[in-house]
DNA sequence: CATAGTTAGTTGTACAGTCCAACTTACTTA
DNA sequence: TAAGTAAGTTGGACTGTACAACTAACTATG
């Protein structure tokens, strides 16, 4: 009997007799609801030998070596599976590993994070939003779920405060203060208006629709996302607090 | 006879009998010498079976499951052993994992990049410095070690427009004109003094030591690294070209 | 010993973009 | 018609960079 992820032995390969980790995906998949930030996660299942049964965790699983291609592959079937979403912001986040963040022996995830707008999913139906509030979750996450949570939503924050990423939480067609909202929910702060405005309308990253969001008051413009364009960097950041 | 990286299929671990991918770790070492950027590079061993033999490649390896606790000291390991740094800037750059990236299979590395002041490496035989011009490298690396240098390359840049990351590239005592010089090194572009001196003063990174840089005309102050201190994240990028 | 050369470091004006606050505009509802 | 509200604009204060000219401190040279 081999031991556990121990190569064959012969031939030209004898180098590779030595055991070998777990390797896993996780994505780490956001979205704006209910004006909050909100990160998708599956109950694990109960079965016999299942680390963390019933508990909360991202979605991921283990690479399958005969149909994913690479690891963007795997992370992008991952979301589509779980949430519908084929085109999607997807980034690396890190990778984690170590002998002890899965009790079946060493492993290493590759974590990835993504952007969607709650509009454009369908949900499978083990998986559920779970809002973040504070710039946390409530809930303890299986294996160190819990930190690559807190590692992609420091990321995330980090990068909106000098990038265009919200714009890919936002539905086909939204107005500024919408366009806002979403930075200030992320950023947990107030933006100042007409500073925040300046610096979206010169980025060039998205077009006026000929409509108006009509409400009970003035009426805004309607804007779309540029097509095909990549996350805009901007030379400052927004002021930071204090 | 087990299949390649196949886990043992009895027990409770029955649903880990499924082939693994290798798991490797790769080191991008940057230092500045001879007034230009220079990165780590070893030579490939020439043994049978061994994939791409004599050609240039990161540092780096398999991760040992006994040995290594976790990925990041696994990564420390490595650059210990090729440069005797103990306590260097380390931080994660990302993962690359596919089918084909390795001829021995589905293989997944995790890669760290490091900042190393030259004047404090002892190296090994087999590692030699090779300078980056024009933001690139002159020679064809391994696997896809190309792909990761320049990914490695692209982030420090990235990095250098709005942090005091350079600061671990120098030595123990330093003037703020060396400290610009190694800036517009990674940059390759010139910046401007005054603005410069703002900054990098401002952000209360560096000390002044009481001793002065003399030379061949007017001295120069020496400062030092503050101790335990963590990057510094300015709110602008140095001006970006054009 | 004076002067040229070189690099360190400072100063001042222009400019860009944010901050802050007040303002105008366009709509609904009472 | 007036009050209320959110969209969007305007203007002055402030911060930090860009650019360029300046002063300071040293060495080398004739």
């Amino acid at each position: 009997m081999a031991g556990e992820g121990r190569a064959e032995g012969s031939g030209k390969s004898r180098q590779l007799d030595f055991p070998r980790p777990l390797t896993t995906v996780d994505v780490v998949i956001f979205t704006i609801l209910d004006d909050s930030l909100q990160v998708l996660l599956m109950q694990r299942p109960a079965g016999e030998g299942e680390p963390f049964p019933l508990s909360l965790a991202l979605p991921g699983g283990f690479v399958d070596v005969t149909k994913d291609r690479d690891l963007a592959a795997c992370a992008a079937r991952k979301l589509r599976e779980k949430t519908g979403v084929t085109s999607p912001y997807l980034e690396q986040l890190g990778s984690w590993g170590s002998a002890t963040r899965d009790p079946r022996g060493w492993s290493a995830t590759h974590a990835y994070f993504a952007l969607i707008p709650a509009d454009a999913s369908v949900l499978a139906n083990d998986a559920r939003w779970f809002p973040i509030r504070g710039g946390r979750l409530k809930d303890k996450l299986a294996f160190d779920h819990g930190d690559i949570l807190a590692t992609a939503i420091q990321r995330l924050r980090n990068k909106v405060e000098y990038t265009s990423l919200p714009a890919f939480l936002m539905p086909a067609e939204f107005t500024l203060p919408d366009l806002q909202r979403v930075y200030e929910i992320v950023l947990d702060r107030p933006l100042e208006k007409s500073a925040f405005r300046t610096r979206i309308l010169s980025a060039d990253m998205i077009e006026p629709v000929a409509k108006m969001r009509r409400g009970p008051n003035r009426p805004a413009q309607l804007y779309r996302l540029r097509k095909g364009r990549d996350p805009v960097y901007f030379v400052r950041t927004f002021n930071p607090p204090e």
